[in-house]
DNA sequence: GCGCTGACTACGG
DNA sequence: GCCGTAGCCAGCG
């Protein structure tokens, strides 16, 4: 598998499915994990066109575990309620003991990177 | 094809 | 620790 045939887009929506049931990361790490740590905002601009797909996107905060992308869901706390029905607890728009709930996509699946020897 | 926008982040003041 | 600025780059009008 060639990532590089993958859009940058398609890569996001592939890290996003990655993260476990109960937890939480944010698009600077998603971002990171595809080499293009400035390009952040790209990550919350591809989960821009989640809807529709079987995106976990509500899996994704900012740095500070904020929902800041709530706004893009149905309703007003549809994002909350699926982080809580997970697990993770949310109050006033930001996840609680987001240090405990964090899956860093750069630590986690350095892994994969040895299967394929893509460097 | 140009310019603006954006679910972000790092950095300097 | 808060505020402004810059960098990122794919869509859209």
């Amino acid at each position: 598998m060639k990532p590089s045939t993958l859009s940058f887009f398609d890569k996001v929506f592939e890290v996003t499915c990655l993260v476990p049931y109960g937890r939480v990361t944010s698009y600077g790490a998603i971002a990171k994990y595809l080499g293009a740590t400035k390009s952040a905002r790209m990550v919350g601009y591809a989960l821009n066109g989640s809807g529709g797909k079987n995106v976990p996107a509500h899996r994704v905060v900012n740095r500070k575990g904020l929902l800041t992308g709530k706004y893009h869901f149905d309703g007003t706390n549809l994002m909350q309620q699926l982080l809580e029905s997970e697990g993770v607890k949310v109050k006033d728009n930001q996840v609680q003991d987001f240090e405990s709930v964090y899956w860093d996509p750069s630590v986690e699946l350095q892994w994969i990177k040895r299967i394929y020897q893509d460097q």
